[in-house]
Parts: structure tokens; sequence; C-alpha cells
DNA sequence: TTCACGCTTGACGCTGCCTTGACGGGGGCT
DNA sequence: AGCCCCCGTCAAGGCAGCGTCAAGCGTGAA
């Protein structure tokens, strides 16, 4: 999930910016108003933590105005004060979600993917699919970490496509036979051979290893650290 | 919508009534525990605003009973102080959102039509429990306690995910067996083991133990031990 | 046809979970 | 108080699930 982070105290930018990418996601910064609705007009995410206070611009304008412009990226707002005139001028100005500080970092985290769940279930995904430094594009089909291309068979792409799909979500071994074969699955247990094969040529040759096997359930595909 | 106010200020109830059924919404009103408690088991609201302060019966054991009763109906509770230790009992009693007093109409009316729309929307289908501190994800199945990570077993993650979709009710040890093996039970106690082995990744790390057991009957998951 | 690539099959060994059984403590009933 | 049943606790064994690898087979392209 690519997240901007508009947020002028450093420290706290930092620490999202940490336990955000350690998930998985891909992270953009902006310190101040202006140039935090420049990113955030860029269509390149798809959700944004925008704080209340900024310098430049106010949280609430900014967000208004990208309303006004016509992008409809999920914004969780952060505020410092749990005023009921703060809250209501936050929702107002067309804020999804707002989080009084200060608040955990996994809240931040679950309503940053409930957020996500609920706007891609109605706005369709875009073309490239990535998780954390590794992406595929389902229709060039190319699919590559950290700047090398990865040299995928067919089955391991279309497995690595499901994964991604449903990242971080886990997918059940028999979803993924599904989705290789349809509904005449071969005998014996197929699936572990391209698992072993994919995981090869994904995780093998980087440090951070990003399919983890969920034991009698199924695999998933996340950055964080088991 | 069909909302019912439990609220002892006539003044409030009358200003509640008012707005919401200027929104064209139907309100019922309760001034009092028992008689709100009545009304809210009768499953004929969509959404239930609860005073905190209630002659009668206070308004989280109000809650906590509803739920003991296998009510699901979102409740939005009032409360007169912002303190952390009144959040959490409102939320460990079940309640799916609360709102300080002094608010304001128009965000009391979007807090209910959000209440209303994730509950007939999901229908306690997905998402994200929680009680208290502690969250499972059924879809990522990942289990988290105050920002730490749980590690859990498959049998460990379901008994967890009955015990939260019940919570603050309690699950017999028939049931939850049921859910573990379907019909055929394994001999012996084996139960006790994985109970053991629950809590000493959800309980035993933290200060504040949130399974109970209740001798002869089953157990429980909640914040505070009634 | 020949070649090459990817898919399938099967075997082997390991890790981790489930199960089993035993012991001790505490709560409830008489 | 005393008994009994229920429950917490722990360790060890067995087994299912999984990683790993190598070799055979099918399929498409040159």
């Amino acid at each position: 999930m690519r997240v901007l982070v508009i947020e002028d105290h450093p420290d706290l930018a930092a620490n999202l910016g940490d336990y955000l990418s350690a998930q998985g996601h891909s992270v953009d910064f902006a310190g101040d108003g202006p140039s935090g609705l420049n990113l955030a007009s860029s269509d390149a995410h798809d959700v944004i933590v925008l704080d209340r206070l900024l310098p430049g611009m106010d949280g609430a304008t900014l967000c208004r105005k990208l309303r006004e412009r016509g992008k409809l990226t999920p914004v969780l707002m952060l505020t410092a004060l749990d005023t009921v005139p703060n809250r209501v001028e936050g929702l107002a100005a067309g804020a999804d979600d707002y989080l009084v500080k200060p608040f955990s970092l996994s809240e931040l985290a679950a309503r940053l993917n409930a957020l996500h769940r609920r706007a891609s279930g109605w706005s369709g995904g875009s073309g490239v699919l990535q998780v954390a430094d590794l992406t595929l594009d389902p229709e060039t089909a190319e699919a590559h970490r950290a700047d090398t291309r990865l040299e995928l068979t067919r089955a391991e792409r279309r497995l690595l496509e499901v994964l991604l799909r449903r990242s971080p979500r886990l997918v059940s071994r028999a979803e993924l036979e599904r989705t290789l074969w349809g509904d005449n699955v071969p005998d014996g247990d197929v699936l572990r051979a391209h698992m072993h094969n994919l995981r090869n040529a994904v995780d093998k040759p980087f440090a951070t290893k990003l399919i983890h096997t969920v034991h009698g359930e199924g695999y998933r595909l996340v950055a964080s650290a088991p």
C-alpha cells in the first residue's frame, strides 16, 4: 500500500515511516501544506495520513482543496486536540477518518488498512501491484524487486499475482490451487514445488523475506518480520 | 433508520429526538436503565444511543447485559468525562463507539450513520475484532496486543476468534471444542492445554488479564472481571 | 524432429503443532 | 471442614504439514 504522510514533526514522521514500511507499505513524506497538497494531487497513493496543524496550510484546508480537485484518496486526519469543533471540521472538510494524538501505531495501521480496503472496493485497483519493494505489472507480466528484474514462469507469476492482490491478507492453499488449475487440481502437493520456486526467485536473493507461511492455513505476502 | 435513545435528561432527549426525526429517522426513548434494556433487547432498532449515567442501571452495565443476551445492535455511548479508563470500560462493555459531552448533533448523526452502515454492510462477518487493547484480524490471521505482535498457532487463533466474537459473553467448553474439531472431539481434555498456551501468549506478558474462566461453565474474554 | 523450458511427481528429512498423560492446587458442594 | 471435581501447568512423544531436491514428462518453438 502506498501511503502519503503529511506531517511537519520530523520525529513523528520518522516513526510513522518506520512502522509503515516495516509493514510492507511504501511511504512518501511531505513536511508542509503546499507540498503535501501537490503530492496528494498526484494520485500516486492509496491513502493519506494528514496532520491537522501544518506550516503553510491548515490540514482541513488541504483536505478541502484536495476534494475540490476531485481527488478521492482516503484521508486519515491526525488531530492534537479532541474537541468537538475540531472533529466536525475535519470530517466536514472531507476526511474519511480521524485519530486523536496520542495514538497507537497499530491502531493507525488498522484504520489505514480499513480505509484502503473500503476504497479499493469501489474504485478498482491501479495497474501495477506492489508490496514493499516488490512489483508486478499484470499487463506486461514483468516483475521487479529492488530494481532487479525477476524471471518468473507462468505458474509463479500467477501465484505472485494472487498473493499481491490479497496482501496483506492470508491466502489458503485451496484458493491458490484454484487460481492455477481451476476445478481439476492435480494429485499430490504440486503447489509446494511452485511456492519453492517462487521463493527462490522472490525471496532467496534478498535480505527481507516477503512470503510467509501460516502453518495449516496458507500463505501471505507481507514485509513484517515474523 | 430506527434509533433508540436511552437518556434521562428530558431536554437532551428532546433535542436528540427532534434532530434525528428531522433527518428522517424514527426514534424511541427510554428514560432509565431497566426500561432501556427491555427496549434494546427487542431487536427493533438499527442503532442505540446510550447515556453513561442512568437511573436504575449504569450505561456500561446495560450494554454488557445487552451483549450477554446476544444482541449485536450497534451502541454509541455518551460519556460526560473523557478519561482513558472511561473509554476503555465503555468499549470493553461492548459499545461500538463513544462520544464525549458536549457534542454536536451533526457529529452524532454522522457517527450513527457510520455505525449503521458498518453493521449492515459487514453484519458481523469480517473486520478486525477488538477487546480492550487486544485485536485480531481474521483476514490476515494477525493478532496484536498493545503494539506487540502475538505468535499464535492455528488452534489458539481459532479459540481467540470465538472468544472475541462472543465477548463479553461466556463461551462454553463444548462450544469451543466444536469450533476446533467439529463433531469428533478427541478424548481427554485437550482444550485445557490450548487455553493454557493461548493464555501464555495473550495474558502472561501483560498486566491486565483478559481471559477469565467461569468455573464449571466455560470462558469469557473481558477487560475487567465483573 | 529436436531441443529447451516448465510442469509434475515422488522421496526424504525437518520443523512445529497437536495430543497425551501426569501432577498439584483451588473452588464448590455437602 | 472435608471431599471431589474442575482446572492450571508442564513435559514428552507422535504426526501432519512443509521445505527441499532431483529426475521424468509434456508442450511449444526452432
